[in-house]
DNA sequence: GCTCGATTCTAGCACTGCTAGACAATCGAG
DNA sequence: CTCGATTGTCTAGCAGTGCTAGAATCGAGC
Protein backbone atom coordinates (compact mmCIF):
# COMPACT_ATOMS: atom_id res chain seq x y z
CA UNK A 1 0.00 0.00 0.00
CA UNK A 2 3.06 2.17 0.28
CA UNK A 3 3.33 2.87 -3.39
CA UNK A 4 -0.15 4.27 -3.75
CA UNK A 5 0.65 6.01 -0.47
CA UNK A 6 3.51 7.77 -2.40
CA UNK A 7 1.59 7.88 -5.51
CA UNK A 8 -1.03 9.83 -3.44
CA UNK A 9 1.61 12.80 -1.73
CA UNK A 10 2.93 13.46 -4.66
CA UNK A 11 -0.54 13.91 -6.73
CA UNK A 12 -1.27 16.25 -3.67
CA UNK A 13 1.99 17.60 -3.95
CA UNK A 14 1.70 18.36 -7.46
CA UNK A 15 -1.86 20.24 -7.01
CA UNK A 16 -0.36 22.52 -4.37
CA UNK A 17 2.09 23.01 -7.32
CA UNK A 18 -0.30 23.96 -9.77
CA UNK A 19 -2.31 26.30 -7.39
CA UNK A 20 0.84 28.12 -6.26
CA UNK A 21 2.25 28.78 -9.59
CA UNK A 22 -1.09 29.68 -10.94
CA UNK A 23 -1.23 32.32 -7.97
CA UNK A 24 2.21 33.13 -8.88
CA UNK A 25 1.58 33.70 -12.50
CA UNK A 26 -1.05 35.85 -11.81
CA UNK A 27 0.17 37.92 -8.69
CA UNK A 28 2.96 38.68 -11.98
CA UNK A 29 0.97 39.11 -15.08
CA UNK A 30 -2.63 39.11 -13.91
CA UNK A 31 -4.80 36.24 -14.14
CA UNK A 32 -5.43 36.94 -18.19
CA UNK A 33 -1.56 35.81 -18.12
CA UNK A 34 -2.83 32.39 -16.54
CA UNK A 35 -3.37 29.89 -19.39
CA UNK A 36 -3.30 26.62 -19.35
CA UNK A 37 -0.55 26.37 -21.46
CA UNK A 38 1.34 28.95 -19.84
CA UNK A 39 0.54 27.19 -16.44
CA UNK A 40 1.54 23.62 -17.56
CA UNK A 41 4.94 24.47 -19.02
CA UNK A 42 5.76 26.57 -15.38
CA UNK A 43 5.26 23.04 -13.43
CA UNK A 44 7.18 21.38 -16.04
CA UNK A 45 3.71 19.37 -17.05
CA UNK A 46 1.56 19.00 -20.55
CA UNK A 47 -2.01 20.88 -20.24
CA UNK A 48 -3.97 17.56 -19.89
CA UNK A 49 -2.77 16.95 -16.44
CA UNK A 50 -4.25 20.00 -14.94
CA UNK A 51 -7.61 18.73 -16.12
CA UNK A 52 -6.67 15.45 -14.03
CA UNK A 53 -6.72 17.96 -10.77
CA UNK A 54 -9.14 20.43 -11.78
CA UNK A 55 -12.32 20.39 -14.20
CA UNK A 56 -10.69 23.48 -15.57
CA UNK A 57 -9.10 26.70 -15.15
CA UNK A 58 -12.39 27.92 -13.18
CA UNK A 59 -11.82 25.16 -10.57
CA UNK A 60 -8.09 26.35 -10.04
CA UNK A 61 -9.41 30.22 -9.26
CA UNK A 62 -11.03 28.61 -7.01
CA UNK A 63 -8.54 27.08 -5.54
CA UNK A 64 -6.36 29.71 -5.07
CA UNK A 65 -9.55 31.74 -3.91
CA UNK A 66 -9.69 29.27 -0.55
CA UNK A 67 -6.37 29.57 -0.30
CA UNK A 68 -6.65 33.30 -0.25
CA UNK A 69 -9.74 33.01 2.24
CA UNK A 70 -7.60 31.54 4.72
CA UNK A 71 -4.42 33.91 4.44
CA UNK A 72 -7.16 36.85 4.82
CA UNK A 73 -8.79 34.87 7.78
CA UNK A 74 -5.53 35.03 9.60
CA UNK A 75 -3.97 38.29 8.47
CA UNK A 76 -7.83 40.03 9.81
CA UNK A 77 -7.54 37.84 13.40
CA UNK A 78 -3.79 39.08 13.42
CA UNK A 79 -4.78 42.81 13.11
CA UNK A 80 -7.56 42.70 15.14
CA UNK A 81 -5.73 41.10 18.28
CA UNK A 82 -3.31 43.64 18.41
CA UNK A 83 -5.84 46.66 18.80
CA UNK A 84 -7.44 47.58 21.83
CA UNK A 85 -10.70 48.80 21.96
CA UNK A 86 -14.06 48.42 19.46
CA UNK A 87 -12.98 51.20 17.79
CA UNK A 88 -9.06 50.15 17.10
CA UNK A 89 -10.02 47.01 15.81
CA UNK A 90 -12.21 48.07 13.25
CA UNK A 91 -10.28 50.38 11.82
CA UNK A 92 -7.34 47.80 12.26
CA UNK A 93 -9.76 45.60 10.46
CA UNK A 94 -10.65 48.18 7.47
CA UNK A 95 -6.57 49.18 6.95
CA UNK A 96 -6.08 45.05 6.63
CA UNK A 97 -8.82 44.30 4.77
CA UNK A 98 -7.81 47.07 2.12
CA UNK A 99 -3.78 46.26 2.49
CA UNK A 100 -4.52 42.58 2.28
CA UNK A 101 -6.32 43.86 -1.17
CA UNK A 102 -3.84 45.67 -2.24
CA UNK A 103 -1.18 43.49 -1.67
CA UNK A 104 -2.81 40.40 -3.31
CA UNK A 105 -4.54 41.57 -6.13
CA UNK A 106 -4.89 38.40 -7.96
CA UNK A 107 -5.80 36.75 -5.23
CA UNK A 108 -8.65 39.51 -4.14
CA UNK A 109 -9.87 39.29 -7.89
CA UNK A 110 -10.00 35.18 -7.60
CA UNK A 111 -11.92 35.66 -4.17
CA UNK A 112 -14.57 38.41 -5.10
CA UNK A 113 -14.42 39.25 -8.80
CA UNK A 114 -13.71 36.11 -10.34
CA UNK A 115 -15.79 33.45 -10.47
CA UNK A 116 -14.08 30.70 -9.04
CA UNK A 117 -16.75 28.12 -9.19
CA UNK A 118 -17.43 28.46 -5.36
CA UNK A 119 -20.89 29.33 -3.52
CA UNK A 120 -20.98 32.20 -1.62
CA UNK A 121 -23.84 33.05 0.88
CA UNK A 122 -25.28 29.59 1.39
CA UNK A 123 -24.96 26.54 3.95
CA UNK A 124 -22.50 24.97 1.65
CA UNK A 125 -19.97 27.97 1.20
CA UNK A 126 -16.46 26.79 1.65
CA UNK A 127 -15.55 26.62 5.32
CA UNK A 128 -12.48 29.45 4.32
CA UNK A 129 -15.08 31.48 2.66
CA UNK A 130 -17.08 31.26 6.01
CA UNK A 131 -14.38 31.81 8.15
CA UNK A 132 -12.91 34.86 6.55
CA UNK A 133 -16.77 36.40 6.52
CA UNK A 134 -16.21 35.09 10.75
CA UNK A 135 -13.28 36.73 10.96
CA UNK A 136 -14.81 40.02 9.97
CA UNK A 137 -17.60 39.84 11.85
CA UNK A 138 -16.04 39.19 15.01
CA UNK A 139 -14.98 42.51 15.38
CA UNK A 140 -17.72 44.02 13.36
CA UNK A 141 -20.70 42.53 15.35
CA UNK A 142 -19.52 44.74 18.25
CA UNK A 143 -20.30 47.62 16.63
CA UNK A 144 -23.44 47.05 14.59
CA UNK A 145 -25.07 49.13 16.99
CA UNK A 146 -28.75 48.31 18.92
CA UNK A 147 -31.37 46.85 16.94
CA UNK A 148 -28.93 46.22 14.02
CA UNK A 149 -28.06 42.54 13.09
CA UNK A 150 -24.50 42.37 13.04
CA UNK A 151 -24.55 39.76 10.15
CA UNK A 152 -26.43 42.38 7.87
CA UNK A 153 -24.35 45.20 9.53
CA UNK A 154 -21.21 43.12 8.36
CA UNK A 155 -22.26 42.44 4.43
CA UNK A 156 -22.41 46.40 4.81
CA UNK A 157 -19.37 47.20 6.30
CA UNK A 158 -17.80 44.56 3.83
CA UNK A 159 -19.47 45.62 1.18
CA UNK A 160 -18.33 49.06 1.73
CA UNK A 161 -14.67 48.31 1.93
CA UNK A 162 -15.10 45.79 -1.17
CA UNK A 163 -16.35 49.20 -3.37
CA UNK A 164 -13.24 51.31 -1.86
CA UNK A 165 -10.95 48.04 -3.11
CA UNK A 166 -12.00 47.55 -6.33
CA UNK A 167 -12.75 51.24 -7.26
CA UNK A 168 -9.43 52.01 -6.33
CA UNK A 169 -7.10 49.43 -8.04
CA UNK A 170 -9.39 49.77 -10.87
CA UNK A 171 -8.65 53.04 -10.98
CA UNK A 172 -11.96 54.60 -10.77
CA UNK A 173 -11.17 56.45 -7.22
CA UNK A 174 -7.75 58.33 -6.40
CA UNK A 175 -5.27 56.21 -4.90
CA UNK A 176 -4.02 59.11 -2.33
CA UNK A 177 -7.41 59.66 -0.21
CA UNK A 178 -7.69 56.13 0.49
CA UNK A 179 -7.20 56.69 3.94
CA UNK A 180 -9.33 59.67 5.06
CA UNK A 181 -12.03 57.20 2.70
CA UNK A 182 -11.25 54.64 5.10
CA UNK A 183 -11.90 56.83 8.35
CA UNK A 184 -14.69 58.40 7.13
CA UNK A 185 -16.38 55.05 6.82
CA UNK A 186 -15.22 53.36 10.11
CA UNK A 187 -16.38 57.06 11.94
CA UNK A 188 -19.95 57.07 10.52
CA UNK A 189 -20.70 52.86 10.14
CA UNK A 190 -19.26 52.15 13.73
CA UNK A 191 -21.59 52.66 16.58
CA UNK A 192 -18.57 53.76 18.66
CA UNK B 1 -20.34 68.56 -50.52
CA UNK B 2 -23.74 66.85 -49.69
CA UNK B 3 -22.66 62.90 -51.01
CA UNK B 4 -19.95 63.39 -48.15
CA UNK B 5 -22.22 64.47 -45.65
CA UNK B 6 -24.44 61.54 -46.37
CA UNK B 7 -21.69 59.00 -46.24
CA UNK B 8 -20.57 60.70 -42.60
CA UNK B 9 -24.18 60.34 -41.46
CA UNK B 10 -24.46 56.84 -42.60
CA UNK B 11 -21.14 55.73 -40.95
CA UNK B 12 -22.37 57.90 -37.53
CA UNK B 13 -25.50 55.83 -37.83
CA UNK B 14 -23.27 52.42 -38.11
CA UNK B 15 -21.61 53.29 -35.45
CA UNK B 16 -24.48 53.97 -33.28
CA UNK B 17 -25.66 50.56 -34.54
CA UNK B 18 -22.49 48.80 -33.49
CA UNK B 19 -22.69 50.51 -29.96
CA UNK B 20 -26.35 49.63 -29.60
CA UNK B 21 -26.04 45.60 -30.76
CA UNK B 22 -22.96 45.38 -28.30
CA UNK B 23 -24.75 46.55 -24.87
CA UNK B 24 -27.85 44.40 -26.60
CA UNK B 25 -25.93 41.03 -26.84
CA UNK B 26 -23.69 41.77 -23.57
CA UNK B 27 -27.69 42.76 -21.66
CA UNK B 28 -28.62 39.49 -23.14
CA UNK B 29 -25.56 37.01 -23.06
CA UNK B 30 -23.06 38.63 -20.76
CA UNK B 31 -19.95 40.32 -22.27
CA UNK B 32 -18.08 36.74 -22.78
CA UNK B 33 -20.73 37.01 -25.14
CA UNK B 34 -19.87 39.69 -27.46
CA UNK B 35 -17.33 38.75 -29.96
CA UNK B 36 -16.37 40.42 -32.69
CA UNK B 37 -17.75 37.58 -34.91
CA UNK B 38 -21.43 37.73 -33.47
CA UNK B 39 -20.90 41.29 -33.18
CA UNK B 40 -20.19 41.90 -37.09
CA UNK B 41 -22.44 38.93 -37.92
CA UNK B 42 -25.70 40.68 -36.10
CA UNK B 43 -24.75 44.12 -37.54
CA UNK B 44 -24.46 42.30 -40.75
CA UNK B 45 -21.16 43.60 -41.24
CA UNK B 46 -17.79 41.76 -41.95
CA UNK B 47 -15.31 41.82 -38.65
CA UNK B 48 -13.06 44.26 -40.06
CA UNK B 49 -15.85 47.13 -39.95
CA UNK B 50 -15.76 46.98 -36.14
CA UNK B 51 -12.08 48.04 -36.49
CA UNK B 52 -12.69 51.17 -38.66
CA UNK B 53 -14.96 52.21 -36.03
CA UNK B 54 -13.24 51.38 -32.93
CA UNK B 55 -9.29 50.38 -31.82
CA UNK B 56 -10.65 47.41 -30.70
CA UNK B 57 -13.03 45.38 -28.32
CA UNK B 58 -11.82 47.18 -25.87
CA UNK B 59 -13.30 50.77 -27.58
CA UNK B 60 -16.50 49.69 -28.58
CA UNK B 61 -17.22 48.66 -24.46
CA UNK B 62 -15.57 51.83 -23.66
CA UNK B 63 -18.85 53.88 -26.04
CA UNK B 64 -20.91 51.69 -24.00
CA UNK B 65 -19.95 52.91 -21.00
CA UNK B 66 -20.36 56.26 -21.63
CA UNK B 67 -23.44 55.84 -23.52
CA UNK B 68 -24.48 54.14 -19.71
CA UNK B 69 -22.74 57.54 -17.80
CA UNK B 70 -25.09 59.39 -19.84
CA UNK B 71 -28.22 57.60 -18.88
CA UNK B 72 -27.09 56.99 -15.44
CA UNK B 73 -26.71 60.31 -14.61
CA UNK B 74 -30.32 61.09 -15.81
CA UNK B 75 -31.52 58.66 -14.01
CA UNK B 76 -29.79 59.61 -10.67
CA UNK B 77 -31.53 63.11 -11.12
CA UNK B 78 -35.02 62.18 -12.22
CA UNK B 79 -35.29 59.86 -8.87
CA UNK B 80 -33.38 62.52 -6.40
CA UNK B 81 -35.51 65.25 -8.24
CA UNK B 82 -38.86 63.40 -7.34
CA UNK B 83 -37.70 63.55 -3.87
CA UNK B 84 -38.29 66.02 -1.19
CA UNK B 85 -35.61 67.22 1.74
CA UNK B 86 -31.97 65.69 1.75
CA UNK B 87 -32.75 62.20 3.48
CA UNK B 88 -35.14 61.50 1.03
CA UNK B 89 -32.77 62.74 -1.67
CA UNK B 90 -30.49 60.26 -0.48
CA UNK B 91 -32.29 57.42 -0.28
CA UNK B 92 -33.64 57.89 -3.58
CA UNK B 93 -30.39 58.39 -5.15
CA UNK B 94 -28.99 54.67 -3.34
CA UNK B 95 -32.02 53.02 -4.41
CA UNK B 96 -31.57 54.61 -8.26
CA UNK B 97 -27.89 53.62 -8.49
CA UNK B 98 -28.77 49.76 -7.41
CA UNK B 99 -31.73 50.05 -9.43
CA UNK B 100 -29.83 50.90 -12.51
CA UNK B 101 -26.70 48.32 -11.67
CA UNK B 102 -29.59 45.67 -11.54
CA UNK B 103 -31.41 46.60 -14.43
CA UNK B 104 -28.10 47.27 -16.83
CA UNK B 105 -25.60 45.05 -15.46
CA UNK B 106 -23.73 44.81 -18.53
CA UNK B 107 -23.59 48.67 -18.67
CA UNK B 108 -22.44 48.63 -15.35
CA UNK B 109 -19.79 46.12 -15.88
CA UNK B 110 -18.95 48.61 -19.17
CA UNK B 111 -18.65 51.44 -16.72
CA UNK B 112 -17.26 50.07 -13.27
CA UNK B 113 -16.03 46.48 -13.86
CA UNK B 114 -14.76 46.26 -17.40
CA UNK B 115 -11.97 48.00 -19.05
CA UNK B 116 -12.89 50.22 -21.79
CA UNK B 117 -9.67 52.03 -22.01
CA UNK B 118 -11.40 55.25 -20.09
CA UNK B 119 -9.71 57.78 -18.04
CA UNK B 120 -11.14 58.25 -14.59
CA UNK B 121 -10.54 60.83 -11.56
CA UNK B 122 -8.68 62.74 -13.83
CA UNK B 123 -9.18 66.19 -15.76
CA UNK B 124 -9.74 64.17 -19.08
CA UNK B 125 -12.61 62.05 -18.07
CA UNK B 126 -14.91 61.91 -20.37
CA UNK B 127 -17.99 64.59 -20.06
CA UNK B 128 -20.23 61.66 -19.11
CA UNK B 129 -18.30 59.77 -16.78
CA UNK B 130 -17.53 63.41 -14.73
CA UNK B 131 -21.85 64.20 -14.94
CA UNK B 132 -22.28 60.86 -13.62
CA UNK B 133 -20.02 61.52 -10.87
CA UNK B 134 -22.05 65.27 -10.49
CA UNK B 135 -25.47 63.43 -10.27
CA UNK B 136 -24.28 61.79 -7.13
CA UNK B 137 -22.43 64.83 -5.47
CA UNK B 138 -25.27 66.85 -6.04
CA UNK B 139 -27.55 64.82 -3.63
CA UNK B 140 -24.39 63.79 -1.25
CA UNK B 141 -22.97 67.02 -1.39
CA UNK B 142 -25.63 68.13 0.93
CA UNK B 143 -25.43 65.58 3.47
CA UNK B 144 -21.60 65.39 3.66
CA UNK B 145 -21.39 66.59 7.50
CA UNK B 146 -19.39 69.85 8.61
CA UNK B 147 -15.66 69.65 7.86
CA UNK B 148 -15.78 66.67 5.52
CA UNK B 149 -14.96 66.89 1.81
CA UNK B 150 -18.12 66.51 -0.56
CA UNK B 151 -16.57 64.70 -2.82
CA UNK B 152 -14.63 62.46 -0.86
CA UNK B 153 -17.68 61.87 0.88
CA UNK B 154 -19.46 60.87 -2.57
CA UNK B 155 -16.46 58.89 -3.21
CA UNK B 156 -16.95 56.94 -0.04
CA UNK B 157 -20.53 56.69 -0.88
CA UNK B 158 -20.69 56.03 -3.58
CA UNK B 159 -17.75 53.14 -3.09
CA UNK B 160 -20.71 51.12 -0.56
CA UNK B 161 -23.13 51.25 -3.19
CA UNK B 162 -20.70 49.97 -6.28
CA UNK B 163 -19.73 46.97 -3.18
CA UNK B 164 -23.18 46.62 -2.53
CA UNK B 165 -24.26 46.40 -6.40
CA UNK B 166 -21.45 43.94 -7.15
CA UNK B 167 -21.21 41.87 -4.65
CA UNK B 168 -25.02 41.16 -4.77
CA UNK B 169 -24.75 40.69 -7.92
CA UNK B 170 -22.07 38.57 -8.12
CA UNK B 171 -23.94 36.33 -5.61
CA UNK B 172 -21.50 37.24 -2.71
CA UNK B 173 -24.33 38.85 -0.71
CA UNK B 174 -27.97 37.41 -0.45
CA UNK B 175 -30.00 39.35 -2.49
CA UNK B 176 -33.39 39.55 0.05
CA UNK B 177 -31.65 42.16 2.38
CA UNK B 178 -30.53 44.77 0.08
CA UNK B 179 -33.27 47.17 0.57
CA UNK B 180 -32.14 46.99 4.50
CA UNK B 181 -28.44 47.45 3.82
CA UNK B 182 -29.33 50.57 1.59
CA UNK B 183 -31.17 51.63 4.51
CA UNK B 184 -28.56 51.05 6.73
CA UNK B 185 -25.81 53.09 4.49
CA UNK B 186 -28.53 55.88 4.18
CA UNK B 187 -29.08 56.35 7.83
CA UNK B 188 -24.92 55.74 8.89
CA UNK B 189 -23.45 56.94 6.29
CA UNK B 190 -25.74 60.90 5.68
CA UNK B 191 -25.32 63.45 8.14
CA UNK B 192 -29.01 64.30 8.56
C1' DG C 1 11.73 -10.07 -18.05
C1' DC C 2 6.98 -9.43 -19.20
C1' DT C 3 2.29 -7.90 -19.04
C1' DC C 4 -1.14 -4.81 -18.32
C1' DG C 5 -3.29 -0.92 -16.14
C1' DA C 6 -2.41 3.79 -14.88
C1' DT C 7 -0.36 7.96 -16.29
C1' DT C 8 1.13 11.34 -19.41
C1' DC C 9 1.69 13.25 -23.86
C1' DT C 10 0.83 14.61 -28.79
C1' DA C 11 -2.20 16.44 -31.72
C1' DG C 12 -6.31 18.41 -32.57
C1' DC C 13 -11.04 20.88 -32.12
C1' DA C 14 -13.69 25.07 -32.12
C1' DC C 15 -13.24 29.29 -30.60
C1' DT C 16 -11.01 34.21 -29.58
C1' DG C 17 -9.18 39.25 -31.12
C1' DC C 18 -7.16 41.19 -34.78
C1' DT C 19 -5.12 42.21 -39.66
C1' DA C 20 -2.93 41.82 -44.52
C1' DG C 21 -4.07 41.85 -48.91
C1' DA C 22 -7.50 40.89 -52.59
C1' DC C 23 -11.52 42.74 -54.50
C1' DA C 24 -15.39 45.80 -55.75
C1' DA C 25 -17.82 50.09 -55.75
C1' DT C 26 -17.60 54.89 -56.39
C1' DC C 27 -15.65 59.23 -57.63
C1' DG C 28 -13.41 63.04 -60.38
C1' DA C 29 -10.90 64.20 -64.63
C1' DG C 30 -10.56 64.20 -69.47
C1' DC D 1 -18.80 58.07 -71.44
C1' DT D 2 -14.56 56.14 -70.17
C1' DC D 3 -10.73 55.48 -67.39
C1' DG D 4 -7.55 55.63 -63.39
C1' DA D 5 -7.49 56.55 -58.43
C1' DT D 6 -9.48 56.34 -54.16
C1' DT D 7 -12.60 54.40 -50.93
C1' DG D 8 -14.74 50.92 -48.76
C1' DT D 9 -15.50 46.08 -47.74
C1' DC D 10 -14.55 41.33 -47.66
C1' DT D 11 -12.05 36.78 -47.58
C1' DA D 12 -8.69 34.35 -45.52
C1' DG D 13 -5.40 33.86 -42.21
C1' DC D 14 -2.36 34.46 -37.84
C1' DA D 15 -1.36 33.38 -33.17
C1' DG D 16 -3.57 32.69 -29.31
C1' DT D 17 -7.46 30.54 -25.99
C1' DG D 18 -9.81 26.36 -23.06
C1' DC D 19 -10.36 21.80 -23.40
C1' DT D 20 -10.12 16.60 -24.92
C1' DA D 21 -9.64 12.01 -27.72
C1' DG D 22 -6.63 8.68 -28.41
C1' DA D 23 -1.77 7.28 -28.87
C1' DA D 24 2.42 6.43 -26.34
C1' DT D 25 4.96 5.54 -22.31
C1' DC D 26 5.88 4.20 -17.79
C1' DG D 27 6.18 1.26 -13.75
C1' DA D 28 4.14 -2.17 -10.35
C1' DG D 29 3.41 -6.92 -9.61
C1' DC D 30 3.86 -11.46 -11.16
Amino acid sequence: MSVQERKQRERAERERLIVATARELAEQQGWDAVTTRRLAERIEYSQPVLYSHFRGKREIIGAVALEGAAEMAAALRAATSAADGPRARVTALARAYLDFAERNPAVYDAMFRLDGGLAFAHEDTPEPLKDAFAALLESLGEVAGDGVHPGLFTETFWAALHGLATLTRARRLPPEDTERRTELLVDRLAML
